[in-house]
DNA sequence: TATTGTTATACTCTATAACTATA
DNA sequence: TATAGTTATAGAGTATAACAATA
């Protein structure tokens, strides 16, 4: 299996670009399917869910659906669903907005901050482990080259970018 | 950093593995994002079905069904709604095996091989494109640095990785 | 009128498992 | 029994659109 990827789609060629993106895409699936495995494994939970938690806890005062929804970079709806989940399990609750009664400012609980916190830490071991094959020098070099690439993404017409649709101004 | 110690220097190289996925797992969305859209915008395509097209433009005799599934690395069924889809439109055909009735060898049509190398060749202007921001040398740099990623992440043990379970044994 | 959030719906992508026909 | 392929189903993950309540 290890020949067969979708990196050799383009080895008999001198495409250096395109070599380059199915060697990045095949590293970074492999190691996002291991880790998707593991939350699915060893914490019952996705990378959605594991993303809507990491916004809470960065922001101790909670975040209105909307706000989560323009960091994670999807729809509203999809936010309900997870959050009523999250809600379900009591790792998170919907509180009033003291201001905007259509709004809801939503927190992580003192369990759901608690079991994040776990959940970071060994996600962050396995990301470790999964980069390991670079040296901290290596890792360096390739998140200062990776600082140019984002930038130049980060130029492109937004009518090209992925995510939901933004209203036009 | 020089002057840390021992553990405050290994934590600092933890969080640097976690800065670095994030920002590789970034980029990496935002670029196959670009790619997906315009797939389905100018090609009315997805992305399983442009790499089994790719597959199949590499094996100019065709692929079993069971190849297909190996090398797309998802499973069987899966392999069969794509080719459905495909044939239908023209694109591939289902011929008999020679000496196997269970089997089918999927092929490109002439029609097919067209439509693919002009979807392909667009692609690549796509990818060369939204990797501009770096110069040739940069690219050669990450190539390189992926190829040490790459092989580390081959050497995990299997029950890690991600895509359908093979049969043990 | 615009915005916040919910609901309903649909489509892609993928997996598992039961099944048929053949080896 | 084992394998190639199909079918059926389920569940992520995501989008669009219509809607209610509020601003």
């Amino acid at each position: 299996m290890t020949e067969l990827d979708l990196e050799s789609r383009a080895s008999d060629h001198d495409h250096q670009a395109l070599r380059l993106w199915l060697r990045l895409l095949t590293c970074t699936h492999r190691v996002e399917g291991v880790i998707r495995n593991r939350l699915r494994q060893d914490f019952a939970t996705t990378l959605p869910r594991f993303d809507l938690l990491a916004q809470l806890e960065r922001s101790p005062d909670g975040l209105s659906m909307r706000e989560l929804s323009k960091r994670l970079m999807v729809t509203g709806g999809n936010i309900t669903g997870i959050t009523d989940q999250l809600e379900r399990e009591g790792l998170v609750v919907r509180e009033a907005h003291p201001s905007d009664r259509r709004s809801f400012t939503v927190k992580l609980t003192p369990s759901g901050r608690q079991q994040f916190k776990r959940m970071a830490s060994t996600h962050e071991q396995w990301v470790v482990e999964l980069l390991a094959g670079w040296s901290a020098e290596e890792k360096s070099q390739v998140h200062g080259l990776l600082a140019g690439l984002k930038s130049h993404l980060t130029n492109l017409p937004a009518v090209d970018v992925a995510g939901p649709k933004e209203k036009a101004q």
